[in-house]
DNA sequence: GATCGAGCATCAGCACACCTTACGGCTACC
DNA sequence: GGTAGCCGTAAGGTGTGCTGATGCTCGATC
């Protein structure tokens, strides 16, 4: 039978790259993780990996091998999440990955009725941009994590994770002025833009696109309220959500853009039975009805 | 992460029902199984086993802790066949359990046939009653069985296993003399049964109380050679398959009683890529399929 | 083009996990 | 009430898996 620790460590192996970043993620030396994956190749009695230059590559064996693994991680952590289902209340540490926004408006009334209703709970945010949140929940540094996906900008479906819709909202146009613009209108101001690999950096060039031009950034900024301060300051325009839209400054006016921006909970499938995450997910939920969002 | 080995332990436990018995299938002593399963308990933190006289019993989270296994050692089992489908040719041993017809039957010329394409391959043959192949596949004892239903039996479809047709012969009433008869017909013969817990005999027995009466048992024979022997003898009256029906002595006689007996190749459902049991698969269909079957 | 650093493999050593043997407690059955 | 079957615990030996040190190769840098 093959060792499901040395299938994890292929598994890391095969997103991570280098054996050092799989050490370094699990808390082992990279002597230790060489020989681990050296003893699951004389198992497998096929090469796993390819020694290419100083790096090391997986062959087709040790990709199909790793692809294999999904399944057994997902397998073992469904038998786990019926264990503690079995043993009932919600208690133990949940790490949760969320992006900064929702640290600031969901969370806070979250975590508080959550620790009154399970006061054996331990809660651990990480702020996280939604974009790595599926490789965290892969990676088990999360337990649970905070996704989005704008209609304009298609979210590719994560094998193993599994998410339920948390809150819908609109996405305005932060402009400097008294008129109402489109995003036709602001072809030649400058724009504010989040950090490259974002999601709401891809919306609003996206946006950009389909109104026939192509931005032109002057300040890469992800804090929405820095944000919204640099539009006042009248350094550009910037496209932000309703939750953001709170202290607006008065200078700015906001627009809505007809494109809307979805918020989910993403688990790992094989944790879906977790008493703690039903509880977690059910009060985010039960939260984000309660918020009013347009 | 849970050992899968604790938790295969644990789902041989859940069918086997002590730890003497899975200590002697894994070739353990039961101190080495009472203290993995010890283990597995305390990793758990809730009891999994209950102890109840001087056996022990599994709790409502051990069961369901056993049934989550199941999907764990599927996706094990895929991830190795995965590799040596990587590892392409067909090598190795195989164990197969079948029946004793087939045995003399089918398995001859796929076995000649096989070891002339795979001259690597070692087969090693086990006869066994179809009633008994899905646990000796799923106790890992045998790789593919040979298992049956009569159209009159419906089969229990089992869980991580997977099948494929083979045969499909006709079901005939063997009698001495010369008049065509039928089930009915001979309500005051006595029979000649297989072994309880057998199909064959489920299958005859259904068929007489179909006819509406209980059958009366004389002699209890499984070898089809042997129960043609003794309805020649004089000695009762008896159902066999066509397969079986070869060199029948004289006085008997055969009519069809409008029942088929199918005849399916089964193995464990995440051995299905392994290169060596598709080609043992593949083989015996071929040879099925050339046979004269009514 | 020489130097340095990153990445991986190998080796020795040590701690721990796992299995066996031996033993005792308990229960069901004769 | 004796006995055999079944399970758990204790002690001991063997192997596995980790760390730390060392050497190697390749690629980037000045």
């Amino acid at each position: 039978m093959l060792d499901p620790r040395r299938l994890r460590l292929l598994d890391d192996l095969s997103r991570l790259g280098t054996i050092a970043a799989v050490a370094q993620l699990r808390g082992y030396t990279a002597s230790a993780v060489s020989q681990q994956l050296a003893t699951l190749e004389r198992e497998a009695g096929i090469p796993l990996l390819e020694r290419t230059g100083r790096r090391v590559r997986l062959t087709d064996a040790g990709a199909a091998l790793a692809a294999a693994t999904d399944d057994v991680l997902l397998a073992l952590e469904q038998a786990e999440a019926s264990v503690l289902a079995a043993r009932g209340t919600a208690v133990g540490t949940v790490r949760i990955g969320a992006f900064p926004t929702a640290v600031r408006t969901l969370l806070p009334t979250a975590l508080a009725r959550l620790a009154e209703r399970h006061p054996g709970l331990r809660l651990h945010v990480v702020e996280l941009d939604p974009a790595d949140v599926p490789a965290a929940l892969r990676d088990d540094r999360v337990d649970i994590g905070l996704v989005q996906d704008y209609d304009v900008v298609p979210r590719a479906a994560a094998r193993g994770i599994q998410s339920a819709p948390l809150l819908e909202e609109a996405v305005h146009l932060a402009t400097r002025g008294r008129a109402a613009r489109t995003v036709a209108d602001v072809r030649d101001e400058p724009w504010i833009l989040a950090g490259p690999g974002t999601l709401c950096r891809a919306a609003a060039v996206h946006l950009c696109r389909a109104a026939g031009y192509e931005p032109v950034t002057r300040h890469v900024v992800d804090d929405f309220a820095t944000v919204l301060a640099l539009v006042a300051a009248g350094q550009g325009v910037a496209i932000v959500p309703q939750l953001a839209a709170v202290d607006v400054p008065p200078p700015v006016r906001l627009d809505p853009v007809g494109t809307t921006r979805r918020t989910r909970v993403a688990h790992r499938a094989g944790a879906g039975r977790r008493p703690e995450i039903r509880a977690f997910v059910d009060v985010l939920r039960a939260v984000a009805e309660e918020l009013p969002h347009a």
